[in-house]
DNA sequence: TTGTAAGCGTTATCAC
DNA sequence: GTGATAACGCTTACAA
């Protein structure tokens, strides 16, 4: 550079970031008509194109944050859920991501572990307004959260529940439909001494699974007995271990039902320690469907709660209704389905 | 509400969002000593307590995008990996996702489906300026990568590489070494036609983990036989079956190393449809240590290479390079560690 | 169709 | 220490 050349004002360039008005000062039209060129407005011809190429030419990139100071609105949404470790919510993370890329938004993901106070956290954070919808996974709304939902200052889709008393769109599972179904399908194939391996009962599904499962007793006619119910420390491989391995010591199930597949896989580990066949001494059970169910050893069956499904509904819920903010609750149910392989002991 | 109140003006309450200005009229002060309040800027006892206080009283929250917009800085990281649904980077989030919170960063999650395309575009789309730093994790750093690295509006820390032209702070695996490792275990316990089951070898980790593989088989004095590797098309399960399958179909392998866990996890249900005792006939050695090989069956023998370290180093390297900008490039390597489980034939 | 200009809610730079 | 006030980069009435 020679002391000659043109020193250029700052803000037409420099290592600076290009900002609408270097385009517009560039293509020599108002900032307001480089907004609408740069925004799809109809505009005349010559314009749009002066404007498109300025653009171009500075590789200009609208600033997030002020696009939705002004806008309000972020172009994000988020999601929040119990465990990132756990396949059940990958699942739904590659489904809403899927959904939500397509439609031209941006995913913000957030771990919970379960805390309810983060989850209220979470709620009252929407207030900061960084996105503009959030997807919350929780396994037990309390009557607090039923408050925030209430007041929170964006659009929530809510997976789980339902309460009745809230006031959010919600997708929920049958679970409780679906454990009865298991029972039903290892009854069916002669098993009576059906055992039950739970998470934590407190919480939504470990409560509508136990009541599934109790369900299931009494259609097959086969007696309740308690000592035949375990429960794990949360939904996970290890607690299922443990959990089977206490319930092995104590009894001789020809069945074992588990609330979750990791739980299975757990309890799987721990039959396989104790010497029992499965399925020839003990048929399993899981719930859930994960990609690693198919590849257990044997292969799981397990009840499909439709998780891939129930996040691709809770995405276009929400978006809807960030689109449309004045439609009516849904409340949304997906059907189980029993997917039987060879831990049950039907031949496949 | 009666016609005799005061109505407020709507700046003042309404169903209104309370911005800086609604606390700093209520508590007497300007925007500006609301602001410095509200940021835990050194302030006169006294308006502290009455800054504070209004803010508690309506529930004040700052806004995101005015605060980026004014400040430039979003608060927000991104962690873009290949898929969501693999452990590997299921790991690594909930790492990253750890460190940010107690730093006080939100995390942004993308997954890019390993599409070099989509990796650049997420490079590019930095100027959006809707974070403030990017973790990126790529299977392949192309030349493009060098350039879009170079220009890149934020900064960046890649896990993977390195590349010696790459300007940015780098974290990767030995998994040469680490692939080496696992083939001198098995040579020592006495297997002599040790076959590998890579992934897509244009990868890094595809030919980095191939060299350790010939490294190997030299240091052990045993021939290269190329009839013995066999390529999957992708790091999963079943693409990794399907390899090991056609392995088994040809070879008489009395041990197989694969890339991954993933691979190692199909090859073993391969194993197993073919009739194979697993490690009686043949012993297995995964790469990654990802939490599911320990619960198979056999529990299986790994070479960890540490994701979750790489990735709470990246998130540091990141953090520490957004608050201090001028710092010299860092290139992090971290060790491999053999874990030895019963899928090698050791008894444990 | 285009330009002018008024914000969006903050933070930062000044005087005082 | 505090208060005006000017940005930050963009969208959107409104007027021309």
């Amino acid at each position: 550079m020679t002391s000659q050349e043109t020193y250029p004002t700052p803000d037409e360039t420099a290592g600076q970031v290009p900002t609408i008005t270097t385009v517009a000062r560039l293509a020599n039209v108002s900032v307001a008509s480089a907004s609408r060129v740069l925004n799809g407005i109809r505009t005349n011809p010559s314009t749009l194109a002066r404007v498109t190429e300025a653009a171009e030419a500075v590789g200009y990139v609208p600033n997030a944050a002020a696009r939705s100071l002004r806008s309000r609105r972020t172009g994000q949404i988020a999601f929040a859920m119990p465990d990132v470790a756990n396949p059940v919510y990958t699942t739904m993370v590659s489904s809403i991501q899927e959904l939500a890329r397509a439609r031209g938004w941006r995913l913000l993901l957030h771990s919970t572990g379960a805390d309810p106070e983060d989850e209220l956290a979470m709620l009252r954070d929407l207030k900061h307004r960084f996105v503009d919808g959030l997807i919350l996974v929780s396994l037990h709304l309390s009557e607090a959260h039923a408050e925030e939902l209430a007041r929170a200052a964006a659009p929530v889709v809510v997976i789980g529940g339902p309460r009745s008393d809230a006031i959010t769109d919600t997708v929920h599972a049958y679970s409780r439909k679906g454990a009865r179904e298991a029972i039903l399908h290892l009854g069916g194939l002669g098993r009576s001494r059906i055992a039950f391996v739970n998470g934590p009962q407190h919480t939504t599904p470990g409560a509508s699974r136990r009541r599934g499962y109790l369900d299931g007793l009494r259609f097959c006619g086969l007696a309740r007995d308690d000592s035949l119910i375990e429960v794990a420390d949360d939904f996970m491989i290890e607690p299922g271990r443990r959990a089977a391995e206490r319930l092995l010591e104590r009894e001789r199930p020809d069945a074992i039902l588990c609330a979750n597949d990791l739980l299975a896989i757990g309890a799987l580990s721990a039959l396989r320690a104790a010497g029992r066949d499965v399925p020839g001494d003990v048929a399993l059970v899981g719930m859930d469907n994960i990609p690693l169910s198919e590849v257990t050893w044997p292969p799981l069956t397990t009840v499909d709660l439709g998780s891939a499904e129930r996040a691709r509904i809770a995405a276009e819920l929400l978006l809807d209704r960030i689109e449309t903010p004045d439609l009516e609750r849904r409340v949304v149910g997906v059907e189980p389905r029993l997917v039987v392989r060879a831990s049950s002991g039907v031949p496949v």
